[in-house]
RNA sequence: GCCGAAGUGGCGGAAUGGCAGACGCGGCGGACUUAAAAUCCGCUGUCCGCAAGGGCAUGUGAGUUCGAAUCUCACCUUCGGCACCA
């Protein structure tokens, strides 16, 4: 027991010391790291793994309050499950490439990799500061020639596999600086250069991409994932699978060409096919020129060059008023034989499907509303069993079991999926057809016409004969980035003007050669970085295949929902791709997700150093500690929601971490305006005090371990408040020093230490020290369990409602019969007031939850 | 526009079919202090009422149910993503 308590009463605020955040948490992050107690041994076979994932940052200079509230929850995960006897790996590292070192480095003429580094040695001390967990013996950087080689390495793989290629694909232009755009330099609705103003325009470009469609169909499935659901949906709507038929029109010979082009549609409602009354191809479908009417083409093309400064977005957005022209030759509808007018509109997109569309306007909202504009005609052939005659005013689109073909000659009367199956059939037997399915998801187009990144490995001969785009052979990786850049003003890729660089003999013939300049997109990095965690230094293979067989897939992946569909969509291709390169065995990368919300700026908006709107913790670090800070981004808001940042209320916080430093080292003192009277302690009555506060901390861990397990971080620290307001009520009384506020003390620190580390630490040691007990760090402690018989209540109380509205509440005895507990209900007196002049219908008696009486 | 999510006191939020507002901030009152700060204790959705008590209340409107913040539909607003920001 404590010396103090002798004197039990004395007041001891003067003798209280006061909580030196600074030091101890230095002193504890030190001892933490001399011990190396956050460094995972990934060959103990001991305790079971468990792979904790968060996503790593970009290290643009500081880390603000948003990565705090990724990363903090996180550790506190890490924390509690190594309390549960796990294994626990927490790797932490740098996504280093992208375009703002590049911005960086055309603004102020230093080297991207400086300003990266520079960046990354400032946050690895932000990071530090803490006390996560991570085990920074496993740290990596995307930028290192180390990882990126590898990339390369899966380039060449990917190449050999087919799940590599390149196609043409068309990239945002700037005319004036002659530079590739980021979606983000192309600014406004106008789409203008970011540097000089310049209307963007589109330009083709030879890219390389990976065939993530090849698993299109298998990433549609989450086998044992524990993933969101809205996750999941986006993923699911990303890809896009729909069902339907690819249909063969054939070009009718008009005065100008000889017909016979075959145009191929997919639709997903071949039922419609007699109401198709023109085709629509996209603007840039490879048979616009050869159909357009002289008397078109000026028309054509000056459509075709409005449309490639759009976005998709706006061309697709529905609510737009549609445009498009004809050009001017026809087409034979596979079925009916009737001649219909082709068209090019920019709601077409080349990139889905084939391409063009067969246009059913009476049931097809863009259809519709395109046949409106134009005048088109509109014919219906799918109408509700019984309405066969009603007119046509608006699209028609739903799907009822009963809907019949109508004015679709021999079909006519057929139920509409039946009607479906017979005309693909009908087509199939005429070779104008056949089943097909499409998907919404493209290929990835991972070429970048920029410097910071990783070079993508081939070569083109220009020797004479050519031997083609010659991939560099593996022994010859990595191809490095240059040491030094000459970066233009205006952007661009400085690759390119890099002679040294760029040249270099064929690796196949070794005659003149051109290196490739085009460099992988980052999420390319992010898309295996957790592979490499496990080895990150290894330098025979891209990853250790006996450690990844143990240690994968990752238990926990924490990070934003705003990588929903990319970033998850790509990590889970690759998955898929190294497990057909026979690299590794499990098809999924991440078994179990959570999207934490995001702190937006004080201004409501996304944090960013453009806006002016980060916030800095350091400040917040240096007057409160981290462990305030820490429980303070758990505290304001549960774990998955948005909210602006403010640090109004930290004070409350950081006042419960000082009450808690005041209970368990100063259990007998009292304030000033605290009453002495024992019967303010918990327990109604001072002898059963220990024991409720007991009860409490038992009830406190139970509801405590739950809401762990949902991270439900906090509403965890309000139930933590509760117990230590409960301690607060207790200081000063009979009950301060007892065995049971000793156990519950114990609970408390236990609790508290995935989330408030330091303090935690601190408070334990000197606990042990007290007891003359051999020091051990709280953190390596086990999670206690609760007690059941010391949470059952002895007593309930029930709500009584008449008509849903609640009227009295009446205690009872637990485990009261249902008979017993109407009865005592029926007794009351509100209740009978209540009920007077009018009769009972129904009682509804929710066993320990409430009894509701129906009344007329 | 399309896909996904959210909307509860003065504020952050709790309650996911059963007592709306836990916990915290702020505010008010009190204790301690010569005083202030700090700390501690109490009260605090709103309207009517001296009170007992009652009415209203979870973005808006409808619905399902004995009972809805919670489920369903429509609408409004805000946030994330829309393929070269990461």
């Amino acid at each position: 027991m404590t010396p103090e308590a002798t004197t039990p009463l004395a007041p001891a605020r003067s003798h209280r010391e006061r909580y030196d955040h600074t030091a101890t948490e230095q002193r504890w992050q030190a001892r933490w790291e001399e011990l190396g107690m956050h460094r995972t041994d990934l060959r103990d076979e001991t305790r079971p793994k468990y792979y904790l994932l968060t996503m790593y940052p970009y290290p643009s200079g500081d880390l603000h309050i948003g990565h705090w509230s990724i990363k903090v929850p996180t550790d506190a995960i890490a924390r509690y499950r190594r309390m549960h006897g796990y294994n626990v790996f927490f790797p932490i590292g740098f996504d280093a490439f992208g375009l703002p070192a590049e911005n960086a480095a055309i603004k102020s003429g230093v080297h991207p990799a400086t300003w990266t580094f520079a960046n990354i040695e400032r946050m690895r001390g932000q990071l530090r500061s803490m006390g996560a967990t991570f085990d920074w013996n496993a740290e990596l950087i995307t930028a290192s020639p180390d990882f990126y080689r590898w990339n390369q390495w899966f380039f060449l793989k990917f190449l050999e596999k087919g799940l590599a290629y390149r196609a043409m694909a068309p990239v945002d232009w700037c005319p004036k600086d002659l530079v590739v755009l980021a979606r983000e330099q192309v600014e406004g609705v106008e789409r203008r250069c970011w540097r000089c103003g310049t209307p963007v325009v589109k330009r083709d470009l030879e890219q390389w991409f990976y065939r993530t469609t090849a698993y299109a169909d298998e990433m549609l499935e989450y086998r044992d994932l524990d993933w969101p659901e809205p996750i999941r949906t986006m993923q699911r709507n990303w890809i896009g699978r729909s069902e339907g038929a690819e249909v063969a029109f054939v070009v009718a010979p008009d005065s100008v060409q000889p017909g016979g082009h075959e145009i191929r549609v997919f639709t997903t409602r071949p039922d419609t096919l007699f109401g198709a009354t023109f085709l629509v191809l996209a603007p840039e479908h490879p048979l616009v020129d050869a159909l357009t009417q002289p008397e078109r083409r000026e028309e054509v093309q000056a459509y075709r060059h409005e449309s490639r400064r759009k976005s998709e977005i706006d061309r697709l957005a529905t609510d737009r008023e549609k445009t498009g022209v004809p050009l001017g030759s026809e087409a034979i509808n596979p079925i009916s034989g009737e001649r219909v007018p082709i068209w090019i509109a920019d709601y077409v997109l080349l990139g889905y499907g084939t391409g063009a569309i067969m246009a059913v306007p009476a049931h097809d909202a863009r259809d519709f509303a395109f046949a409106q504009r134009f005048e088109l005609p509109i014919r219906r052939v799918i109408a509700p069993r019984g309405q066969e005659d009603a007119a046509v005013e608006d699209a028609f689109v739903a799907h009822t079991p009963d809907e019949v073909l109508v004015d679709s000659g021999r079909f006519s009367g057929m139920p509409a999926p039946e009607g479906a199956r017979a005309i693909n059939e009908a087509l199939e037997a005429d070779g104008k057809g056949t089943g097909s399915v499409t998907y919404r998801l493209r290929d990835w187009l991972v070429s970048r016409q920029r410097a910071w990144g990783t070079p993508i490995p081939v070569v083109y001969c220009q020797a004479e004969p050519s031997c083609g785009i010659v991939p560099i052979p593996e022994d010859q990786l990595p191809v490095l980035l240059p040491e030094d850049y000459e970066f233009r003003p205006q952007g661009g890729n400085a690759l390119e003007s890099d002679e040294r660089f760029v040249r270099t003999p064929c690796p196949r013939c070794g005659g003149a050669g051109r290196r490739e300049t085009d460099t992988l997109d980052t999420f390319v990095d992010s898309s295996w970085y957790w592979w490499r965690y496990l080895s990150p230094h290894e330098d025979d293979a891209p990853l250790d295949r006996e450690l990844v067989a143990r240690w994968c897939p990752v238990d926990q992946y924490t990070g934003g929902a705003e990588h929903a569909v990319m970033h998850l969509l790509y990590s889970r291709f690759f998955a898929k791709a190294l497990a057909d390169l026979g690299l590794i065995n499990e098809r999924e990368p991440f078994r179990r997700l959570f999207n934490q919300g995001q702190i937006l700026g004080e201004d409501g908006e996304r944090m960013s150093k453009s806006r002016g709107n980060v916030q800095d913790p350091d400040e917040l670090v240096q007057r409160f500690g981290a462990d305030t800070v820490r429980l303070f981004l758990m505290f304001m808001k549960p774990w998955e929601a948005d909210a602006p940042w403010s640090a109004t209320g930290i004070g409350g916080v950081d006042r419960f971490l000082k009450r808690v430093w005041t209970v368990v080292l100063d259990p007998h003192g009292q304030e000033g305006g605290e009453s002495d009277d024992p019967e303010h302690a918990v327990g109604i009555e001072p002898e059963a005090g220990g024991r409720e506060l007991l009860r409490l901390a038992h009830r406190t861990l139970r509801d405590v371990s739950e809401l762990y397990e949902g991270y439900r971080f906090n509403a965890l620290i309000a139930k933590l408040m509760e117990l230590t307001n409960g301690f607060m009520r207790a200081r000063g009384t009979a009950v301060a020093g007892s065995a049971e506020w000793d156990e519950s003390i114990r609970l408390t620190l236990l609790m508290l230490a995935p989330l408030a580390p330091h303090i935690a630490e601190e408070l334990w040691s000197r606990r042990l020290a007290e007891a003359g007990q051999e020091w051990r760090s709280v953190h390596l402690e086990s999670w206690p369990s609760w007690d059941p018989a010391l949470v059952v209540e002895d007593t309930i109380e029930l709500p009584v409602q008449v008509n849903g509205k609640l009227r009295d509440r009446v205690t009872l005895p637990m485990g009261i019969s249902q008979a017993d507990t109407e009865r005592a209900v029926m007794d009351r007196e509100k209740v009978r007031a209540n009920l007077e002049g009018k009769e009972v219908v129904r009682v509804i008696h929710v066993a320990g939850r409430l009894v509701n009486i129906v009344v007329r």
